[in-house]
RNA sequence: GGGCUCAUAGCUCAGCUGGUUAGAGCACGCGCUUGAUAAGCGCGGGGUCGAUGGUUCAAGUCCAUCUGGGCCCA
């Protein structure tokens, strides 16, 4: 009997099932989109519409690898902006781009190459890493696919295509154009034996004994009168250093403003005076004494002291070249070690280049190629051609190298050397031959950002691109500060890279390395490369290269002419993609772009090599919005790769694997990615509960609409019950919110406030009410109808709100409550963004509601110490009596609504009382008792307890059951 | 060391221009239901708002310093 009543029930029936099994089925539905041309049909429904563009330009992402969770972060942040943007009304092309040059792509196929013991030609070396990264291009966009990311896939770009590289050479032409381009030396780290430059990433730290020595640098008798120094005795600034073969191209000492230096004297031997750093002289000290008792020198007798600062300009001189060394001033200057004077070669260290550029000092290297002195006229000749190289064989036998060997003998003879000892300390090897590299400054090109062009309204590039960052919109605001503090600090950009997987810059050099380099012959070299690619530049003459191209009149004939080897900063390559890319209106985009979005590090990296490239050729920035987030850590807040918990690489894939895009997705929309976002375990977890949550949510909706035709069934809003009308004013409201947070890019909130609604407005409320109705009444009882006309609106809704943030579950339901099946050709990618209609809101019904809701809580606060008691299980065996007086908050609406309260409160009958006069309770006294002590009967379909039922063909039940089966 | 930035319950987030006993969801605990069932409902415990000092009649909210994170530089 109880089974054929409940067969009677519309109860609910859905194929979508409960369980998601994302990291299984999703696969399918990047298929289904790929099939159905997904991304194009939404693009040309946009087009049809002549709808407004919004264009989001990717960063390309380096292709040496698979992609990791932060690369996934970035790119789901992407899509779920251009899935919003696009349900908005907005066109929204997307071109995906690739930075395929680059550093540690031809370190690791150079690694390779070695390993087998191979060579190979610049041109072959640059085959293989097109192929390496062509490679990774193609698992990333797999990788990317499977996170859902809808994207314009045939049509990306790749900074290796030939007419990538054509753009990033027009590019460049306009730099040197616009005569901002020149030549310099700057210290790079040079290998010898390789004679070639080494990046950071190819150096390798291991301890280096060398030679450190104390230099005397005598000061002329004037020069220390100027200066106020003693002049008693022969005076000399002592300097410290661990690279004795620099010091023939000392051009200066550094002292530090702020410390003391002293002049002391040897108590022994020879009267001198030196200068040291005050707090140094206790280290000097017993390193002065020679072997034999006549060198002794005894202990230093100290003398006057002054600032660092009050030396600047004095002029030393070179202990062993006719020439000055003048006194600077650095911070980096300390009394850790050495003397507190510091050798300065422009052209042999960072700090020296640094220095040197402050003070106008040429960045003088006397040392060739090979590693050997040259002669410069400079260098003393019986130093040119002596190396600097220590071999591995020299490292071994603890051998200091020639040229250091030989400029300490100068230094002896000179009589300059106050002490040497053995040093042991970190140095830097090459990863390749395992000897320790020099530091050399090297021809660059440079491009100024300084220099006056009346081409910029602002004069100079750097005030045109200040200014022009106080156009863009930056979210967070404080992008700007960042960027602008990199834009104003930022030095002259070296643009030259001594690499082979890149972009050749094309200047050309005569026998004498005079460097050639034209903005029209540049273009004209684009052209070419845009037809054939830069492997062109590496395996032509340069004669053939420059065939058919006019050269300026100052220019040697071609024939004479060779091709440089340098190529391009890689930062200019994906620094020009917007004149590659948004400029060609490649993909339907168009220039400038509507936002960039990446990490916050980019500030210093792809925002502003784009706004330096953007203000050179084009006075403008490339975008009018900039929007950064932070990066992943882990649950105590710490990098991933400084944390215990992690080890293994943090590829997207794998969190897929393990728990579906989906859920990825969401745990992404879920954080407030402005800060830092943490990914763990527990995180993850509850994430997963909420997709859980949204998912049954919808599952519930669909599944009590299994009957519901809307276009035959939907009732205007006049004709809809009080409880769904208020459920359709939360819903307007959910819509105003999830939009708001949607335009400012606040996820977080969209996740917060959908997960609320879900929880608390349906589940707990809305749907829990629901349940009575549209399980007992009849098929078409209006009732019924009503609500599901509103279950279908909150259904419509949601998948809409959710769908940017969650398109596999979104497009899964779509399909289920369309079609009845798991796909359809239609998506909800494809629809509108909910508007919401002004007859929706309903301001009278949620005040009152609020109150009853107030008293429902109350309710159930009444009834669970009877639970608890044993008294009662659900609430539906209660019923109530509510007394209030007329001054109660909800006394009004009580007696409203009062028809309306026992389904509200999910109990079986309620009545309305008076409190008794005098009655000193405040609020409403709420009296709950089981509904058998009124002596009501349980109806055994709809389970409500009544004073009588009503003997039927399926037996004794309720009027209402008895009239929605006669129906 | 410098620039920018963050810090509210176990977790993720609210808390507007300073103003009653700091909120929500999840998680957790205890029950109920078995007609959303590898679901759903009810009730409950849980925070000296990173620390210290200051401004104020009043501070999570303003200021200073410190501690601990993050990104970028050196």
């Amino acid at each position: 009997m109880a089974n054929e009543l409940k067969d009677t029930l519309q109860l609910p029936k859905t194929d979508f099932p409960m369980r998601a099994g994302l990291a299984q089925r999703e696969p399918s539905r990047v298929e289904h989109w790929a099939k159905i041309g997904l991304y194009d049909s939404i693009q040309s429904k946009r087009s049809k519409q002549k709808a407004p563009v919004f264009v989001l330009h990717d960063g390309p992402p380096f292709t040496n690898g698979d992609v990791h969770i932060g690369t996934a972060l970035n790119k789901t942040l992407k899509d779920i902006i251009l899935r919003y943007k696009s349900m908005r009304g907005f066109r929204t092309p997307y071109v995906p781009g690739w930075d395929c040059h680059g550093l540690p792509i031809e370190q690791k196929v150079t690694r390779e190459f070695q390993q087998k013991k191979i060579e190979v030609t610049t041109a072959e070396l640059r085959e293989h890493c097109d192929q390496f990264s062509e490679g990774w291009i193609a698992t990333q966009t797999k990788q990317f696919k499977r996170l859902g990311v809808l994207a314009d896939w045939s049509n990306e770009y790749k900074t290796k295509a030939p007419a990538y590289e054509a753009d990033i050479l027009r590019t460049f032409a306009s730099f040197v154009e616009r005569k901002l381009v020149y030549r310099s030396k700057k210290p790079v780290y040079w290998s010898i034996p390789f004679e070639t430059a080494l990046a950071e990433a190819e150096i390798e730290y291991k301890d280096h004994i060398s030679p450190s020595i104390w230099v005397k640098f005598p000061i002329p008798e004037v020069e220390a009168k100027k200066f106020n120094l003693p002049t008693d005795k022969p005076l000399s600034l002592v300097i410290w250093t661990t690279t004795p073969w620099t010091i023939p191209a000392n051009l200066a000492i550094a002292l530090n403003p702020e410390l003391s230096y002293s002049v002391v004297s040897p108590s022994l031997g020879k009267p001198e005076n030196w200068i040291i750093a005050t707090e140094r002289i206790s280290a000097l000290e017993p390193l002065i004494d020679g072997q034999t008792p006549e060198s002794k020198r005894g202990p230093l007798v100290r003398g006057t002291e002054v600032l660092g600062k009050t030396l600047e300009g004095l002029k030393a001189r070179h202990p062993i070249i006719e020439r000055d060394s003048m006194v600077v001033l650095a911070d980096y200057v300390t009394t850790e070690s050495g003397s507190g004077a510091v050798h300065t070669a422009p052209g042999h260290g960072m700090d020296d280049y640094l220095t040197g550029l402050r003070y106008g000092l040429e960045i003088y290297c006397p040392v060739g190629d090979n590693g050997c002195f040259i002669d410069d006229g400079k260098v003393p000749q019986d130093l040119v051609g002596i190396s600097c190289v220590e071999t591995v064989e020299d490292l071994e036998k603890k051998k200091t190298s020639q040229a250091n060997i030989a400029v300490l003998r100068k230094l002896d003879q000179a009589e300059a050397l106050v002490a040497k000892q053995r040093y042991t300390h970190s140095y830097p090897h090459c990863w390749r031959s395992k000897t320790p590299i020099i530091f050399r400054a090297v021809d660059q090109w440079f491009v100024s950002l300084d220099k006056e062009n009346s081409v910029f309204e602002k004069n100079t590039p750097r005030a045109q691109a200040l200014d022009s960052i106080e156009g863009v919109q930056w979210i967070p605001a404080w992008g700007k500060a960042r960027i602008r503090g990199a834009v104003e600090s930022r030095p002259d950009w070296c643009i030259s890279r001594q690499r082979s997987w890149g972009v050749p810059i094309p200047a050309f050099y005569d026998e004498k390395k005079k460097a050639f380099l034209d903005a029209d012959v540049i273009r004209s070299i684009a052209d070419k490369i845009e037809k054939v690619g830069s492997n062109l530049w590496y395996a032509t003459p340069a004669e053939a290269i420059l065939a058919g191209v006019t050269l300026p009149k100052d220019w040697p004939a071609a024939s004479s002419l060779n091709c440089g080897r340098d190529t391009l900063d890689v930062w200019i390559d994906s620094g020009s993609s917007h004149a590659a890319v948004l400029a060609k209106q490649q993909g339907g985009t168009q220039w400038p772009a509507d936002l960039y979005l990446e990490g916050s590090d980019q500030h210093r990296g792809w925002f502003q090599s784009s706004l330096w490239t953007s203000i050179i050729s084009r006075n403008k920035a490339p975008y009018k919005a900039v929007l950064t987030h932070g990066f992943i850590t882990d649950e105590e807040r710490k990098k991933i790769s400084k944390s215990s918990t992690y080890e293994k690489p943090q590829t997207s894939d794998a969190y897929i694997a393990e728990h579906g895009a989906d859920v990825i997705r969401l745990w992404i929309a879920s954080q407030d990615f402005r800060d830092d976002i943490p990914i763990s375990k527990e995180i993850l977890s509850h994430v997963g509960e909420t997709y859980r949550l949204l998912r049954n949510t919808l599952r519930f909706q669909l599944a009590n609409l299994f009957d519901f035709n809307p276009a035959k069934d939907t009732l205007p809003i006049q004709k809809l019950d009080t409880i769904d009308r208020w459920a359709l004013h939360h819903t307007a409201e959910l819509i105003r919110q999830c939009t708001e947070a949607y335009d400012a890019y606040e996820f977080h909130r969209v996740y917060q406030l959908c997960n609320q609604f879900c929880v608390v407005t349906l589940s707990a409320t809305y749907h829990d009410i629901l349940k009575d109705r549209l399980y007992t009444m009849g098929t078409n009882s209006a009732l019924r109808r009503s609500s599901q006309t509103v279950l279908h609106h909150i259904f419509q809704t949601l998948i809409r709100l959710l769908a940017p943030v969650i398109p596999f579950t979104t497009d899964e339901a779509w399909a289920f409550a369309t079609t009845g099946k798991e796909f359809s050709e239609d998506s909800i990618h494809q629809q509108d963004w909910p508007v919401v209609p002004a007859d929706w809101k309903n301001q009278d019904l949620e005040i009152d509601m609020l109150a009853l809701l107030k008293v429902r809580t109350e309710v159930n606060g009444k009834i669970e110490p009877m639970r608890a008691a044993g008294k009662l299980g659900k609430a539906l065996d209660a019923s109530l009596t509510i007394k209030t007086s007329a001054s109660d908050p909800a006394h009004k609406a009580l007696y409203k609504h009062h028809a309306l309260l026992a389904e509200l409160f999910i109990v079986s009958k309620v009545d309305l009382a008076s409190k008794p006069e005098g009655s000193t309770e405040v609020g409403a006294v709420i009296e709950p008792q089981h509904s058998q002590e009124l002596g009501f009967i349980r109806c055994p379909r709809c389970w409500r307890w009544l004073p009588k039922l009503e003997t039927t063909a399926h037996g004794d039940i309720c009027p209402r059951c008895s009239e929605a089966l006669a129906s």
